[in-house]
DNA sequence: GTGTCATTTTTGATTCATTCAAAAATAGGT
DNA sequence: ACCTATTTTTGAATGAATCAAAAATGACAC
């Protein structure tokens, strides 16, 4: 269930997670290493290139597999589409771009997870606790700059 | 800007958000007064009872106006559509119950806004801090306990 | 290796939340 | 009461994601 070896080689991830080795799958296992959030639409242009044949049903089909095994994650800041990491069984967050919707981890920099106060009192029993910052990547700010280069505003 | 007066009449909030008064936009406010986290769908199946002409296009401008003129927020929490409240300006995080969806708030635990350790080295400009705790309400846990009765898994 | 069957992929349509756009209605100052 | 910018209505369009049935394929037993 835990992602105890991330090299190992795609296929015996996917094995080794339960799921049938096909070539979809481990095309879009490799899409989520190459880029470690990616959206369906993100993999499917990856994946599209190699795999001539291939349908975006396919992609959701492998990913929320992928999801349902505890391969990969599923994030979804808000006004974003779904986001997929492959990143597992560790606590960590996320920082996202309001310019450009860059997503970074976080590692937690509290404690174990959930790295957080559970909320006493509410009558809810927690299980997990998310934390989404927002800000401006080195990027955007940049070129925020760049159109404005006094120090104004 | 800030929600300075929470509980003055409708028209003034409104009013004093910059916005004009119309019928529309003072039901919204009070269905979202009514039903502290509420979707567009939930508002407008209140408003619709009152407001016989309504669209539900209507109800999304207005709660888009609402949240551009930062009287209420829109939060978005994974697998939910666009949620809606007009406690703003405090720092406060939600709680989601994983069974029904039920959204309560929850007192931000650990300090002022943002309450969270910003994250250093990722060369972001942190701007917010979002958390959202997921979890099961008292209403689902009573009831998944009343199908199994035994202390069983 | 071959056959078999459950799983997976493909194809195509469908749902849902949300946004876009143009015409009709209305708020609020003059 | 009038005028004009703002708001609401109406209807269509988009994008992400899901559903469903038919075709293809992986992996096991033989």
């Amino acid at each position: 269930m835990l992602d105890s070896q991330p090299d190992a080689p795609a296929d015996a991830l996917i094995r080794g997670a339960g799921l049938r080795v096909t070539t979809t799958r481990v095309a879009v296992l490799e899409a989520l290493r190459a880029r470690p959030h990616a959206t369906a639409d993100d993999v499917f242009a990856r994946v599209s290139g190699t795999l001539a044949g291939t349908s975006k049903q396919s992609v959701y089909n492998a990913l929320g597999d992928f999801a349902d095994a505890g391969l990969a994650r599923r994030i979804e800041p808000a006004g974003h589409s779904g986001t997929f990491e492959l990143r597992v069984g560790d606590n960590h967050h996320h920082v996202v771009c309001t310019g450009c919707g860059r997503i970074d981890d976080v590692d937690c920099v509290v404690g174990a997870a959930p790295c957080l106060h559970v909320p006493e009192g509410s009558g809810f029993v927690i299980e997990t606790a998310e934390v989404t910052f927002w800000g401006v990547c080195p990027d955007c700010r940049a070129e925020s700059e760049a159109e404005k280069p006094r120090g104004s505003r």
